[in-house]
DNA sequence: GCCAACGTTGGC
DNA sequence: GCCAACGTTGGC
């Protein structure tokens, strides 16, 4: 892949009632392996453009408010996603079981700012820079998606992150 | 809880 | 290869 086609910034998305950015925040070294894509377009990013030190917002769905709540960096990347062998993970995959390995990727991110400000949705409904984000669009299921240099900066400025130390 | 939009599956 | 049926996502 040619420079100008990588990506730095990402968007993820996650159910927080399932695992939130606090949750990333609390995790051990503020670090998770990210588990359970199984959408063939957001395994590809994971597997082919994902670089170490790439950068992450973390998006809320599917709550009253979705939000951006933090950013989190790339800190390995893609790699199998072996819960999709494992029968007790909800993430089980039996396709995948027959074969003996998983086409799943998944990579680690560390939590590295906590938004003093969540971003919401409808925040970035009403700014015009931000209504071509792939994640405003109608539709768009994509739970993990590219992010211009431009919209993510935008992000930051709003959010106003603080640096995790803990 | 509703349902539009989307991705996947499988019959043909 | 087409496309209807189905299951899921996720905003509202």
């Amino acid at each position: 892949m040619s420079p100008k086609e990588s990506k730095k910034f990402w968007l993820m998305k996650t159910e927080p009632d399932v695992f939130s950015f606090e949750d990333l925040v609390n995790a051990p070294n503020r670090t998770t392996h990210w588990e359970g894509v199984r959408n063939y377009q957001a395994r590809n990013f994971m597997r082919d453009s994902f670089k170490k030190g790439d950068q992450v917002l973390i998006y809320h769905s599917n709550v009253d408010e979705p939000a951006v709540f933090g950013v989190a960096t790339v800190v390995r990347e893609g790699y199998p996603d072996h819960f999709a062998l494992d029968p007790k993970s909800k993430y089980f995959d039996s396709d995948a079981k027959k074969k003996g390995e998983s086409p799943w990727i998944m990579v680690d991110v560390q939590a590295t700012h906590r938004f003093k400000t969540p971003v919401t949705r409808n925040q970035l409904k009403n700014i015009a820079k931000a209504k071509t984000m792939m994640v405003l669009q109608r539709g768009a299921r994509l739970s993990v998606q590219p992010v211009s240099e431009e919209h993510f900066n935008l992000i930051l400025e709003l959010g106003s992150p603080s640096k995790i130390t803990k």
